[in-house]
DNA sequence: GTCTATACTGAGATAGAC
DNA sequence: GTCTATCTCAGTATAGAC
């Protein structure tokens, strides 16, 4: 236990982020926990929020180097051709989910960190490349939809992952059904939901929707 | 301009709120853009946290009677049938986007809300009724589906649909793509990403990917 | 029943001694 | 690098005027 002081308030602010929340958690509780001086964390972090970026970044890494490196190995086991949209949404989900069986608390922060405005601000500097990386993978395997639209397909992917990462039952509670779903299952589901709706072609549009008496003629956006 | 104080701080924190966050919203600052005494905050509704469950209410209960209203149509079109899955999820997806065409600043803090822990207290006092309508929809549309499997796709459109309330162009800005869609496209483009993925038969698992030599053998869980 | 004035506690941040 | 002392501002609680 020859930690020094920054490890100490990385470690604790980690623990106490992922159990508390952020804004649940004070610095005066974490430098309690940690057993340092209160200036140290402003010394080493200079501010709370960068406190949390560099928890944030250090267990972040790397997943996100895991989910290259699981892309690659797709890629290489393709050969000539693409890696099918399954792959690479197995090489962008299943690390964090992975994550998740090694430290739950703190992939639930991640979750909540995703949401809020702190990625947005982490993403641009740090995400970069990884989602350029995914972008072209989904590209290759999804020749045919259009690039913009591909990236609201990843928008969305982001959210519905980063939603389950975060609370389990809330909507099961609400519902009165039992969540059974172990991790694997639920990375399964998630997978096989978003590989159908990435697959979907592009400019067939639902809109007059299928069956019925064409019900809105506005915009789908007012009722 | 004859508002009472109650309605004066309603709607000076519904603008704050969603201007600039609620955590970056200070009860004093609501106080001086509404001109109304601090303690007066507390009378009327005890506690910041609950001035926002306020805030939120009075515009999610409007948007939630949308959507139970367009359901309630689809559902008399169809006649003896189910409305298919689009409908479904264009009754719920809709309103909200409505919802952000009249008001865009609250529409961005109602996905900030959902993303954080304070949907799931709302969400069981307010949201429970709903949410069993939209279940039964789904599951009448989608009669083969486990129940469980259905709440848990239900679940990613949540997340989908949250994320995608938020803040547009993170990631497209991330990319160095423009983003061109309206409001409009977007949502047509997510309602038929979910339809897709509420569409995929149950059981039927994606598991050993498509193509390529079975990578992983491993639960999708780890690489 | 409504609202005002004011005080209390705990938060994050900072300056300067060591 | 670390710590003490202190600053400002947050949310909250209460006593009392209308």
């Amino acid at each position: 236990m020859t930690l020094t002081t920054k490890d100490k308030i990385l470690d604790t602010a980690e623990r106490l982020f992922a159990e508390q929340g952020y804004d649940a958690t004070s610095l005066r509780q974490i430098i309690a926990a940690a057993a340092v001086n209160l200036a140290a964390v402003h010394y080493h972090f200079h501010s709370k929020e960068e406190l949390l970026d560099a928890v944030i970044l250090r267990k972040v890494t790397p997943v996100n180097e895991e989910r290259t490196a699981l892309l690659d190995r797709f890629e290489r086991e393709a050969g000539d051709s693409a890696p099918p949209v399954e792959q690479v949404l197995e090489a962008f989900i299943a690390p964090t989910f992975g994550a998740r069986e090694r430290s739950p608390q703190f992939v639930k922060l991640m979750g909540r960190v995703h949401a809020e405005g702190i990625m947005l601000r982490l993403m641009t500097e740090h995400f970069q490349p990884l989602l350029r990386r995914f972008l072209d993978a989904f590209q290759r395997a999804l020749p045919d939809v259009d690039r913009e639209e591909l990236l609201w397909r990843i928008h969305f992917m982001v959210g519905a992952m980063a939603h389950t990462l975060r609370s389990r039952p809330e909507i099961h509670q609400a519902a009165g059904v039992k969540a059974n779903f172990g991790a694997d299952q639920i990375s399964r589901s998630l997978i096989d939901f978003l590989a159908a709706g990435f697959r979907v072609s592009w400019g067939a549009t639902s809109a007059p929707a299928p069956a019925g008496p064409s019900p809105s003629k506005t915009p789908a956006v007012l009722p």
